[in-house]
DNA sequence: ACCCGATACATAACATGTAAACTATCTGGC
DNA sequence: GCCAGATAGTTTACATGTTATGTATCGGGT
């Protein structure tokens, strides 16, 4: 454990280096959410919703409800009611397998797809805006450094 | 709370080193707020009631309730809730002011401030061991990067 | 064949974030 | 003074995340 001691006292908001630096991650993260959010409303989508369409999208073929769960890091019931308002807004399918009748395959239909192809490029746009004035490098570290903090927790 | 965090590098066509710096931010952040409100939750706390009861420790005297949201970055209707459930918790005053009525200053309860003093150590201890494994200069390299990722954005 | 634990979802209850509309109050210009 | 517009908060409606609990179904051991 790095020396906690010495830099506490100087500090001003931050009672340590490891809480300001979970701050700024929390801080940016929170910005970038709501931009993303932002631009998703404006085509009358959720990021919740966009994630799950993502994703089917990304794998080309129906799923359980519970794997498009896995993929999002997400619990069960989150799932279910996105899967519902995806239902309703016809973006997808969900059928009962006759393999296991307690799974329901989720799907993407056409109009989904066709609605993400939209959303891509405003997307891509819309996250190298954010990005512009950041390095390449310092990107990568960044990916680095915060691929490490992920990778490195037990729980 | 899923904790099964699966890092799908899938990479379409219409990916790039942005989106995956913003998808790194995202998840880290993910995690780390889990991880906090895990914790919290142990005390009675829900991330958002800590935050307001941090600022109120922190200004050390009464605040209206917008500049608390000010701090918080949040809109106004989610501080009268958070602020109407530590009212109910007993951890906070809030009073009319009387220079403006319709300002209500919420300030901090010796009842809270014992509650944050009891979770200060174990929320240190938290953000040090997450970070156990990260070396100062990469959390300083981080603290720059993300600082400079927010300060950039126009909006 | 039957029961019991595991599994896939759904539902309920609670907290929070967001936008939009509403109330109360203040303030500057007339 | 009075009124129009601004400001401080609240309320409402909606989506989502969390935990706890309920329901249907599956599957293995006896």
């Amino acid at each position: 454990m790095p020396s906690l001691k010495s830099e506490l006292k100087k500090r001003g908001d931050f009672d340590s280096v490891e809480q300001e630096t979970t701050l700024a991650i929390l801080r940016t993260s929170d910005l970038l959410e709501n931009r993303l959010a932002r631009l998703l409303r404006e085509h009358g989508l959720t990021p919740s919703q966009y994630n799950v369409l993502r994703i089917l999208r990304g794998e080309g073929t129906a799923l359980p409800c519970l794997d498009v769960a896995q993929r999002m890091i997400q619990v069960a019931p989150a799932i279910t009611r996105v899967v519902d308002q995806l239902l309703k807004l016809d973006y997808i399918t969900k059928t009962q397998s006759s393999q296991d009748r307690r799974v329901y395959m989720v799907d993407i239909k056409p109009s989904g797809k066709k609605l993400l192809a939209k959303l891509d490029k405003p997307i891509l746009n819309l996250h190298a805006n954010t990005m512009r004035h950041i390095s390449q490098s310092d990107q990568k570290t960044l990916i680095r450094i915060l691929e490490s903090i992920r990778d490195r927790q037990s729980d």
